[in-house]
DNA sequence: TATGAATGAGGTTTCATTCAT
DNA sequence: TATGAATGAAACCTCATTCAT
């Protein structure tokens, strides 16, 4: 089907410049992520990312002094994460804490999965070591936050009698890590195999399953354990 | 059987004369290894390579034909596990498999987590979108054979009633991404920062923790709540 | 007559309002002296030039079609020296020589090395190789007439018996090169180095110098020798 | 007239390439100064000075760090003076000053002129403004050994009553600043046009001139006057 | 076999110039 | 007229790979 207003052939001009200053930024920490999630940041050229935001190499530097500031600029731009906020509203729940990892968390990590920012991990995992800024900013805008209130929600459980006195820090992991793991899979195995995990699914079910392991809910019955010989 | 040619590593001769000579290949592997994860495929250079192994840059090209085939060999090497011989072993077991997961994959995921091959997990995480080959390798050699036998454990619980009906996918993923994800974390962020995980407790924990989870009953041993610090 | 182009400079209406107006080529021309002179041509932006004059970068295009067009403007600007007019007075000169060499060359030399127009003779040394329309430009316009107007003046002193019959282009050198050398040196070295040479006391006794070697008999005026430090 | 041993359209095999680790730093010191001093630093390429010592891009780089490294190189290379040497040869010398003035001055300028040295005065007057360690280098090497070398035999003939007492410095700068801009003359104006300076008679007649300057009594030789023609 | 000098494609970045506003 | 966003040729430099020794 060739639609009739698009001479394709015949428009030769290289597309007359736009003088779109206010868009520029944001573009181009669109096409960064994507590439440097796609490839990696010292096998994407900076032309390409260029290229993918619709301007040209130059004007790439007119925004970002370097490569390195853009992969810094994505970093940060995808990951300034509103979780003070969120832990504030979390602090004036009263009631049981099981619901709230339940539909928070649930919520939180699927939008989070179906975002962009998915990939703002897979980027933190491979490219961190290069760019110790990039750790410091991590740590303390997402990591520690983040984990803070998950921990938070935890002791809460723990200090009311809904969960078990399990090891809190671990528990975090627990929950967090997985969540984590699947974004990073999104971007990497994930995009090369068929087999696709069903994040919506496994988020959902895994926070049900380690809620199963914190909560008290008294057991109906009990086997007794044996020792396995390998390892 | 790996499909990813690596230079004969597996001549165990150790004739004095040319020990150092048949020991090249591997040393440059764990040169590779250690470099590819600290730096990245794309900004380790094939000389430091070279230089890390003691060798010229000459020479690592007369063991493997480009840098490419260098870090499929890496990844090769490092994941060739020997999950289907410990497939056979759980197979054998009679009884609960509340022990066979609380032992074997806590001692098997310690051990991974010490040793090199952690580091293999990050490189396949940051590099495998580059290299389709790597992502099938992977996907037949290590991801679905360990998926696949942590899924018969989970089965075998479940048909027995040790544990609860939960979808075994879900909990595979549960079981295992974190793991993963803590390798990766290992040579990332966790080499970045001061603040480390402790990787073997958690390993512990979190398996402890879905185990709970899992059963009928909730366990017995309990640990003592610590405030959290950060990830 | 110059033919190297410059928009014109010469007219100069005070019109009030668009005195700023009027005044841009200049102030252009002074601020690309100041930046060849001080960083070369090559290693000056022209945007730097427009900014130094406090105009924007394409406000610079308006009057000078390239930066090349710029610095033949510069060179003509600042070299368009009144050597012809200064001949003519010199060829009314009646009595000796001596006198207008003392005093004539030491003004003149003086006033220029003191003047933006010493850049300018930087600047003709350092690029002249690369554009050879300026080198044209400058013999033509600079260094012929200079040449010719001391040589007039020693051929005189010689021909009166004042002078020794030396070797007159030789002497023309020997009086002109130290100045022009000075002017170079008060942008390279000297404005990198602390150890300043006094040039106004050095223009002035390097003509004494000359002088004493030039007159059939040894002068009367003596200075006290100081000792050397360094140049 | 074709030779028949040069089969010029045959032979399309890039040169092969050759191993002279040992030549390789000269060939590049010639090339750049030839080239930095025709066109500029800035103006010159990497790739040119390469490919005029006869190797290629990453060759150059193999020897000298940056282009900045291969400029600071050339400077010392070819400003190394022996002046050192020299001047202890100058201090054991007995009896008048004249002579040595007008023979080593004139012997050491003559060959100065001659040699490569000339184009590196030229490229320190360019381009030390941009690179205040060749300010330095060049100072403290060449300008101050050099100086104190003419002083000292000034010094000399002024303490013995051979020379009048002018001031030092300034006949130091009046002996040696035409010999430095008959340098950068040679490698500027003087390549762009026709009409050159006769170098060496100049150098002769300017010694001779400038110590008639300085006797006590005028000289007996005297040479006869030429129209000058230009410079 | 082992080396490391040599190569040159290709990457990042700069900047003279253009042109939409 | 004046601006400065946009362009893209071209510069510097790196590094995977080759090959003479």
């Amino acid at each position: 089907m060739r639609r009739i207003d698009t001479p394709e052939l015949i428009d030769e001009r290289p597309a007359p410049r736009q003088r779109r200053k206010d868009a520029r930024p944001l573009e181009l920490l669109e096409a960064a992520l994507t590439l440097f999630v796609e490839k990696g940041f010292a096998a994407t050229r900076a032309e390409e990312v260029a290229q993918h935001a619709g301007v040209s190499k130059g004007t790439l530097y007119l925004y970002y002094p370097s490569k390195e500031e853009l992969l810094k600029a994505v970093i940060a731009h995808y990951l300034s994460a509103r979780i003070a906020a969120t832990a504030e509203e979390v602090r004036q729940i009263q009631g049981p804490m099981a619901p709230v990892l339940r539909e928070m968390l649930v919520a939180w990590w699927q939008q989070t999965y179906a975002s962009p920012a998915s990939g703002a991990f897979k980027l933190i995992i491979s490219e961190v070591r290069n760019f110790p800024d990039i750790a410091e900013f991590y740590v303390r805008e997402v990591i520690e936050p983040g984990n803070q209130l998950v921990a938070t929600i935890l002791q809460r459980g723990i200090a009311s009698g809904e969960f078990r006195a399990v090891d809190v820090e671990s528990a975090v992991h627990s929950l967090l890590l997985p969540m984590v793991m699947l974004c990073a899979h999104k971007h990497g195995l994930g995009a090369c195999t068929p087999h696709a995990i069903d994040a919506m699914k496994f988020i959902a079910d895994h926070v049900e399953l380690v809620l199963s392991g914190l909560l008290q809910t008294p057991p109906k019955r009990q086997r007794t354990s044996r020792p396995i010989k390998s390892a």
